[in-house]
This record gives structure tokens, C-alpha cells and sequence, in this order.
RNA sequence: GGUGCCAUAGCUCAGUUGGUAGAGCAACGGACUGAAAAUCCGUGUGUCCCUAGUUCGAUUCUUGGUGGCACCA
């Protein structure tokens, strides 16, 4: 007699506009689950139109956590968010057998199911001033500096990559310790069973359904939303697609035809790379949104391999 | 109707003094454990409008079409 694992988290992933919202409330309902989303732009409460935050009503509806819970003006993370979703999924755990989680961010996804190394927090002025230097004398001088602190992972890094340099100067000042000793590339336990079901679409109508979304968050008012943000376009969390091509219009960079175009063009482009992500993930079970039906049935009779 | 210009990648165009071609955008692939809707790397996908000539060889030159644009009627 099969039994659905208690204290199973089912991850519903899929590339952005592909319609995760839909089937989230259907099987929200089904198991009589709260929603967890796993959106990294989503968490700010400053963003809505552009970021294709669920409707008030469906909100309502279903406990959602996650969404539009956070300000862009605080650092948020991977690591934190990992934190978070652990945290409140044994509250959650508690009371309900499965929970369900929805969303695209593959890194917060995966730092959900596997974990992130423990690392101190960074200053945000440590960063600035590493910023500070990457522009001024150019990413050798960084690269040479963490060839002296870290060889080894001088060795392993992207160098032409300097977000990932920087990063790893920024822990080897802070903990006064290698990064490479620091990084564990272990999976951590979980107590909980994880299913994860990704959603996909052909390609062609997949960007139909996103060039027309676009569309309708300009009818709804993105240009606005992005005006009021503009003053703090230099935010790391207001460079997202959506906002940051709008920002480029008010710039007088471009036309306003052109910025939509840009947008468009953009989310394809995370499309091909959550996608990418996703294709290495061999746990995902696919399923193409039609087969909502057949998704509900497989879930209920415990028929999809639980992974953990 | 006449004259002129144009026709090359999905789009906008460059180019070959005759040896089957390349940029931007789009598209496509990949890396990625604390910025991740971020950041970084890679890939040219082609009946060079059709036809008949000249030529060893034509996308390039010539003839005749077809389509588009402009100007003149």
C-alpha cells in the first residue's frame, strides 16, 4: 500500500510565463497546502507589474509566502532565503503533510533542496570598495590579488567572471581564510522528501505567451512602476528585466518601441537560461501544462519517485 | 506608362576589382553554492530573387523577367 511520504515538499519549477501560477492553485488545493514561492524578485514588495506578482484575489485565497514580503533596500540572498523556507517549512511540516513550492529561481531552488554553505555575511562596504577597485584598475589587478590569497580556487574560477572573484575576495577578507576551505560541495540532509515537477512549453509559444504578458504589463502600468523605482535603478535587485530596459528609456538610450522589444527579447534569454539550469537537474519529472490532469493523478497516487 | 535605384542569414544591412560570404540584433548552446530575472563564456543558422548568357569558374559582369522603393508623367 503506498503512502505519500509525510513531510514532502513538491517543488513546482518551470521557466517564467510557462503558467506554474495555475497548476500552483490546483494542487494547493488538492493537498490543502500553503504556497511557498520561489521567486527572487518577487520577495520585494516594491515590485508587482514587471515581476508578475500572483492576483490579490489568489492571494487571498491560498496562504502565499515569499511574495512581496521584503524591500529592495534590505540584502537578500540565496543563503537567507534557504534559511528562511527551512525554518518555516517545519512550522508548516506541523500541520500539513505536503507543502508546495513554486518558482523559477533555480539557485534559490537548489539552495532549498541541497543547501548553501555556511558563510559569514559580507559588508556591504567591503563590496563597494572591491567594486571600487574592479573599476578603476581593471579585473587583473583583482585577479592577481586572489591568485596570492587562494590560489587553488584561482585555479577553478571563471577569471574572466568578476562578480565570482569578487565574491571569493570578499569571504577570504572577511573570514581571514581561503575560500576554497570554506566551500564544502556537500549536499546537506533535509528531513523532508522533495518532488519535483517542471513545466514546459514549446518553445515558440512559450515567447508568445511572454511577448503578450509584456504587452499587458505595459497596459497595466509597468512604465509608471518603473518611474517611481528609477531612483534607485542602481539597486542590485532593480537590475531585472523589465525594469532595467525601461530604465534605459528614461535615459533617452533608446525608444520607448525599442525598450518593450528589449524586454521581450530579455526574458526569452532567462528563459533559454533557467531552462539550461533545469536540463541538468535529472529529479525534475516534466510535464507539459495540459497534462494537468495526469500531473494531480500521479502526484495523489503516489506514482512520481520521491527524491530526497 | 517612362526613368532610376534596390533585391545577400529570421530582421536591418555590409561585402566579394569573378574563386560559393560577414556584422549588429534576433535565435541557439554552456558555466554558475551567499548579486542568480544577477554575472560570465561559446555557436553563423545562407538556393547571395528567378532566367539565359560570357567564363575553367557568376552571388559579383551582361540579357530578359519578377517583386519593392523613389521620381517623372
Amino acid at each position: 500500500m503506498n503512502k505519500i511520504h509525510p513531510n514532502t515538499l513538491i517543488i513546482l519549477l518551470g521557466p517564467t510565463g510557462v503558467g506554474k501560477t495555475a497548476l500552483s492553485v490546483q494542487i494547493a488545493n488538492h493537498f490543502g497546502t500553503d504556497i511557498i514561492s520561489c521567486d527572487s524578485r518577487q520577495l520585494f514588495k516594491e515590485m508587482t507589474i514587471g515581476t508578475a506578482v500572483p492576483e490579490p484575489k489568489l492571494l487571498q485565497q491560498i496562504p502565499h509566502h515569499f511574495i512581496q514580503s521584503n524591500s529592495i533596500f534590505e540584502n537578500y540572498n540565496a543563503a537567507r532565503f534557504e534559511t528562511e523556507v527551512v525554518e518555516l517549512l517545519e512550522q508548516l511540516f506541523i500541520n500539513q503533510p505536503v507543502v508546495l513550492m513554486t518558482g523559477g529561481s533555480m539557485l534559490y531552488i537548489d539552495a532549498v533542496c541541497n543547501g548553501i554553505d555556511d558563510l559569514p555575511d559580507i559588508d556591504p562596504e567591503l563590496r563597494a570598495t572591491l567594486k571600487d577597485r574592479l573599476k578603476n584598475f581593471g579585473i587583473q589587478h583583482l585577479r592577481a590579488e586572489l591568485k596570492m590569497l587562494d590560489p587553488d580556487y584561482y585555479h577553478e574560477v571563471d577569471i574572466r567572471n568578476p562578480v565570482r572573484i569578487i565574491h571569493a575576495l570578499e569571504i577570504c577578507y572577511t573570514t581571514g581564510k581561503t575560500f576554497t576551505s570554506q566551500r564544502t560541495k556537500t549536499k546537506k540532509e533535509r528531513d523532508f522528501k522533495v518532488i519535483k515537477i517542471g513545466l514546459n512549453r514549446d518553445r515558440p509559444e512559450l515567447y508568445d505567451r511572454i511577448d503578450q504578458r509584456v504587452d499587458e504589463m505595459m497596459k497595466a502600468g509597468l512604465e509608471q512602476e518603473a518611474r517611481m523605482l528609477y531612483p534607485n535603478r542602481h539597486l542590485n535587485t532593480l537590475n531585472t528585466v523589465g525594469y532595467r530596459e525601461l530604465f534605459d528609456y528614461f535615459d533617452g538610450n533608446c525608444t520607448l518601441q525599442q525598450a518593450i522589444e528589449k524586454i521581450k527579447s530579455n526574458t526569452h534569454k532567462y528563459v533559454r537560461k533557467q531552462l539550461t539550469w533545469f536540463r541538468k537537474d535529472p529529479d525534475i519529472h516534466w510535464f507539459h501544462p495540459v497534462q494537468e490532469e495526469e500531473i494531480l493523478q500521479l502526484i495523489t497516487n503516489y506514482k512520481l519517485q520521491i527524491k530526497n
